[in-house]
DNA sequence: CTGCACCCTCTCCCCGCGGGAGGGTCCAGC
DNA sequence: GCTGGACCCTCCCGCGGGGAGAGGGTGCAG
C-alpha cells in the first residue's frame, strides 16, 4: 500500500491531479480509510495511471478518458482511442491550414477581386435543410448532399444557403439544394422556392479553411459600394472534392444578398 | 462605420468574441460612441480580425497575440509568429510520442525488466545545479551541459539528479554533472559530492518521452521487494543525442535511492 | 509524547469563450 | 412624434483541468 505521496512519486503524476481524477472516478486508490479519508494505492494501479497520463496529454476530456476505461472489450477500446486519434489527425489538418493562411495574411499582396453584382431571380429548388452547429457543418453537409445525389438528377453544380448565425452565434439554418426541374414536394428532399435576391459575388479558389478571408474581401468591397449585408449567404460549388481530390483547384461562387443603403 | 453586429457577419467572428478583443485590447474599435459605449468598426479592421482569428485558431494566447499585433516591426513579428510555429511543431513531436507509447501501454507485453540493486558509493563531481519548473528542465539541460563541457574534460558519462518534486510539484532542485577528478570549487559549474545511496538501477531505452512508464516499472520493482523509494532519482545518460541523432538508440540509466522497509 | 511531514477538504484563480439577465439605444413604420 | 423590435451595453456564472493556498486532521520516528 502506497501513499498518495508515494503513488504520486512512482507516476510522475501531482497529487492534486490524483485526487482528481479519484473525485473524477478515473481511479480509484486501492483502499480509502474511512475514518481519515486518505487515500492508499497499490502499485498495480500505476500502469493505469500511465494510461490515463497518456490519454491527457493527447488532451482527452477526463470523461472521455472514463468512458474509455470503462469499455471492457480491449477492441472496442482501441476504437474509442482510434477515434480520438482522428480527431486530432483533423485538427492538425486545420492547424495547418491555418499556418498556410495566415502566413498569407501577414504578406499582404495587393489581391484583386472580382466582384461581380447579379440579381438572382426566385428558383425553385430540390434542397435539404436543417438547423446546426457549425462544428457539426461538414458532417451534416456530406450526409445532405448524398441524399441529394441519390435521389435527383444534376443538371447544375450544387450550392447552400448559411444564415449568418451559422457564423457569429456558431448555431443557425443551414439548406443545400441542386437545381431540379420537378423537385419532390415533401420529406427530407424537398422543394425550396429561394427568394430573388441582388448578390454580391466573387469566387473562392481552394480549400474551405481560409474562405472568411474572402468572405472579407467581399464584405469590403460591399461595404465600400455604400451597400449593405442581409440575408444568409449563397455558396454554388462550382469545383468541389467531389470533382477533383486537389483542393487547390477547388472553386467556390460566394453570394451576399446585399441592398443599396439610403444614404449615411 | 459598421456595428458590431454587421462587423460580426463580415469576419465570421462572434459579437461576444469582438467584445472580449476589445476588452483585451487586441481590436480596437474604430469609434466608441461615448454616450452609449456602441461599438463602431471601419471595413480596413477586416484583415486585423482574420489574423487575430488565425493565431487564434493555432492558439496563440490573447495576451501572446497582444505582443504580436504590438510588434510594429514586420521582421521582429515573423519572428514570433515563428517562435509559435515552432512551439507547435514541438508540441507536436509529443503528441506523436503519446501516441506511440500509449499504444505500447495498451498492447500489454510480458516486459521483462532488469533490476540491479547497486551501492553506490559518494562522488565529488563538476555540477550545475538549480530550481526549475518542468516544462522549463529540458532547455535548461542543454545550457547546463554546455557549460560543463565547455569547463571540464568527459572521462565518463554525464548524469544528473532530480527532485521528485520537480515530478509532483512541476518545479523542484535539479543537478547535473560530469565525474571529473578536480572540478573548480565554485561558480555556475562547481564541486559537488553525491552522497552514497543504494540505488534500485534499470536502463531506459529510447526517447525519453515515455520514460515514466520505466519509473513506474522500476518504482513497481522497488515496491514489491519490499523497499521504498526515497531522495532524487538518478539518470546517467549512457547513450544520448551528443552521441547518436536516432532517440531509438538511446540508453539511460535510471537509479531511484532506495531503503529497506523495517516490516510492514 | 511530540514534532513534523504528510494528508484531508474547501475555496478561489487561470484561460477563452458561451449563456443569460437586466437594461439602454437605434431606427423603420406608422 | 411614438412605438416596437432588433440591436447593443455591462455584469455574472458556467465549462475543464488543473494550480495555489487556507485551515485542520493523521501517521510515524525519534
Amino acid at each position: 500500500m502506497l501513499t498518495i505521496g508515494e503513488f504520486a512519486q512512482l507516476t510522475h503524476l501531482s497529487v492534486r491531479t490524483l485526487r482528481r481524477y479519484h473525485d473524477a472516478g478515473l481511479l480509484e486508490p486501492a483502499r480509502v480509510d474511512a475514518a481519515s479519508g486518505y487515500r492508499y494505492y497499490s502499485a498495480e494501479q500505476i500502469p493505469a495511471a500511465q494510461v490515463i497520463h497518456r490519454l491527457r496529454e493527447l488532451d482527452v476530456p477526463l470523461t472521455d478518458v472514463q468512458r474509455i476505461l470503462q469499455t471492457p472489450d480491449p477492441c472496442a477500446r482501441a476504437g474509442l482511442v482510434a477515434d480520438h486519434l482522428q480527431r486530432l489527425e483533423h485538427q492538425l489538418e486545420r492547424t495547418r491550414a491555418a499556418v498556410t493562411s495566415l502566413q498569407r495574411l501577414l504578406r499582404p499582396e495587393p489581391t484583386t477581386l472580382d466582384v461581380e453584382l447579379r440579381a438572382v431571380p426566385a428558383t425553385t429548388v430540390a434542397a435539404v435543410e436543417a438547423t446546426v452547429v457549425l462544428d457539426d457543418v461538414l458532417r451534416w453537409y456530406s450526409g445532405a448532399m448524398a441524399e441529394l445525389d441519390a435521389l435527383v438528377g444534376t443538371p447544375g453544380p450544387p450550392g447552400g444557403l448559411y444564415d449568418n448565425e451559422l457564423f457569429t452565434a456558431g448555431r443557425g439554418h443551414v439548406l443545400v439544394y441542386r437545381p431540379v426541374a420537378d423537385p419532390p414536394p415533401t420529406g427530407r428532399v424537398h422543394g425550396v422556392t429561394l427568394p430573388a435576391v441582388e448578390l454580391a459575388v466573387t469566387t473562392h479558389v481552394g480549400a474551405h479553411d481560409s474562405i472568411d478571408v474572402t468572405y472579407g474581401e467581399l464584405g469590403s468591397w460591399v461595404v465600400e459600394h455604400a451597400l449593405a449585408v442581409a440575408g444568409p449567404v449563397r455558396e454554388t460549388y462550382l469545383v468541389g472534392p467531389r470533382d477533383t481530390p486537389d483542393p487547390a483547384a477547388w472553386r467556390t461562387e460566394i453570394g451576399w444578398p446585399v441592398f443599396r443603403l439610403a444614404a449615411r
